[in-house]
DNA sequence: TAGCGAATATTC
DNA sequence: CCCGGAATATTCGCTA
């Protein structure tokens, strides 16, 4: 084992492979608060540090790549929160300074500027983060699962960074042509774009409100209801039910909007200003552990825009889709062959109405949904009954996870990483249902927060678990598209992966890779190789299928379509 | 002016 | 009518 000597980051070179080892670090290009773990041979040098967020950024800067690290920061919050290690000296220890969230990561052109460097007195020294090392191997020791968690979790760590890096090739003339068409060309300063500005009119006009704001959801409804309009809410879905002239311009008003808002120009400006959007990826940053996001609303962008999102020439985006994965994780967890074998080698909805499950791929789909969520009405309450009966195991896991949230418990996902416990007003709701002069109001809160409460952890374990799947896949995928090596000329995409396939792009269950021309076929092999890997690293040898839909083109859209 | 909750839209 | 899980972001409008 070697500690690198606190010093700040400046260049540093890297192996043949591109591959960063201890003993090859010269001693001034390692970043203060780093320790190079090397728990095997050559090959099995992993890195541990405080938080991946923080260091990696600039590594990349100067060209360095990473193979593996531990993330002790994202490590402990999961062995402090995990039944499986509940009883070690890290979960009951006294917060420490692996307990905090961290600092925000540096702005991708700022990574070596003199904050972050000031920044680092305040990280843990060498001997703090060998010590907790001893504590994190003492809690895991005998936990597989939990062990791979920690190794999965962290390789997604650098994946995000890697894809912060690189960022997300955006074609802003693409971007500025959707908008155009949807919203009329751009307006000087914050006014209303044409179409918005010409659909407001239209509403003011219809309701008789010349000087109504329709961005204004209190007046608007005040003005619906003066016109006679029964409605309690400006919310799509309620007025599509209403007949009023009004109606039609407004909704069109509001997606207008919306577009403008959250993927309009200003959006355009500040997220995507050289061409790349880079979003800040938080690992684990979802109670479940699925990713969250930070600026730019990385994870919900809307499928109008998607068609900006273009491969530089000379690559290509391949697109990858893991099919029914919730369901499938279910199926897997709770070792349910029936469940497995509807989705043997097809879709999984489509193998349920071969089976005579359910009528139509719909009515699968639905009851599905229904199953992983809890639902208790409509169309879906109406198929879970088949479905119970199809798929006993499936579904008596799913319940039992529900019934122990009502009661308060715990539930775990595979791997091990556990729910929150109800905060204490949840406590204090249940308490107050218990007293003797409980009214009947009292006790239907108790009984509907209790019921919410299941329903957050029937959804847990399943959520949970199929983020552990596609934390594993992209752990694969991210190892494979580096060992394929290089291919086409100079283009944009910066060192290390400059002519290398890298991952761009990361939404629970898809994966957008960018690749260079010649090599998009086979990277769709390797995704395809990755995600048979992640099911056998979870669930073994029970035949689960974890099938990928993949397409390779030149925009995001196209892949999609 | 800053901060926060409600309402609404979007994604999986 | 409400009656499914997890999120982020924007705007309005109230409060400190």
């Amino acid at each position: 084992m070697v500690v690198a000597p606190p010093a700040p980051v400046r260049a540093g070179p890297e192996g043949a492979d591109g591959l960063v080892r201890v003993g090859e670090v010269p001693g001034d290009v390692a970043p203060h608060g780093v320790v190079g773990a090397a728990v095997g041979g050559e090959k099995a040098v992993r890195w541990a540090w405080d938080d991946t967020a923080r260091w990696y950024p600039r590594l990349l800067a100067d060209g360095v790549r990473v193979e593996r690290c531990l993330d002790l920061r994202l490590a402990h919050r999961l062995l402090r929160g995990s039944a499986t290690t509940a009883g070690s000296r890290l979960a009951t220890g006294p917060v420490g300074p692996f307990d905090g969230t961290p600092d925000a990561p540096p702005e991708p052109d700022a990574v070596d500027s003199l904050f972050d460097v000031a920044r680092t007195e305040d990280r843990p020294g060498a001997d703090e983060l060998l010590a907790e090392i001893g504590t994190q191997d003492e809690a895991v020791a005998g936990h597989a699962r939990l062990r791979l968690l920690l190794v999965a979790e962290s390789a997604g760590a650098l994946a995000a960074a890697e894809m912060r890096h690189t960022g997300l090739p955006w074609d802003r003339a693409v971007h500025d042509e959707v908008l155009a068409e949807q919203l009329g060309p751009r307006p000087l300063g914050d006014a209303r774009p044409p179409r918005m500005a010409e659909l407001a009119e239209q509403v003011r006009a219809e309701l008789g409100a010349p000087r109504l704001n329709p961005d204004s959801l209190p007046d608007v409804l005040r003005e619906l209801r003066r016109n006679g309009l029964a409605v309690n809410s400006t919310s799509k879905w309620e007025l599509q039910g209403v007949d009023h002239p009004a109606v039609a311009p407004l909704l069109a008003y509001k997606k207008l909007s919306r577009l403008n808002s959250a993927n309009g120009w200003t959006w355009l400006d500040r997220w995507v200003p050289d061409g790349r959007f880079r979003p800040e990826y938080v690992v684990g940053g979802v109670v479940t552990g699925r990713w969250g996001s930070s600026g730019g609303g990385a994870l919900q962008l809307p499928k109008q825009v998607r068609r900006a999102v273009r491969a530089d020439d000379g690559w290509r985006l391949v697109v990858a889709d893991a099919a029914q994965l919730e369901p499938r994780v279910l199926a897997g967890l709770a070792r349910d062959e029936q469940m497995a074998e509807a989705g043997r080698g097809r879709d999984l909805y489509q193998g349920m109405v071969d089976a005579g499950v359910v009528d139509s791929r719909d009515h699968a789909k639905l009851g599905m949904l229904g199953a992983l969520y809890g639902g208790t009405t409509g169309q879906s309450a109406a198929v879970l009954p088949r479905i119970n009966r199809a798929f006993p195991a499936a579904m008596a896991h799913v319940e039992a996870a529900a019934r122990a949230g009502e009661r308060g418990e715990v539930v775990s996902t595979l791997l091990g990483r556990s729910s929150p416990r109800p905060g204490a007003q949840w406590n204090q709701v249940q308490a107050d249902a218990l007293d003797d002069d409980a009214g009947a109001g009292a006790q239907s809160r108790a009984r509907s927060q209790t019921r919410a409460w299941g329903r957050f952890t029937r959804n847990f374990v399943v959520q949970g678990t199929a983020a552990e799947w596609a934390l594993c896949w992209i752990a694969e995928v991210r190892r494979r598209l580096w060992a394929m090596g290089e291919a086409g000329g100079e283009g944009r995409v910066p060192a290390p992966f400059a002519r290398r396939p890298h991952l761009v792009y990361f939404l629970h269950d898809e994966l957008v890779i960018h690749a260079p021309d010649e090599l998009a076929d086979a990277v769709a092999d390797q995704v395809r190789a990755a995600a048979a890997a992640a099911g056998r690293l979870l669930f073994g040898d029970f035949p689960v299928d974890f099938p990928v839909s993949l397409a390779a083109a030149r925009s995001y859209a196209d892949a999609k379509g």
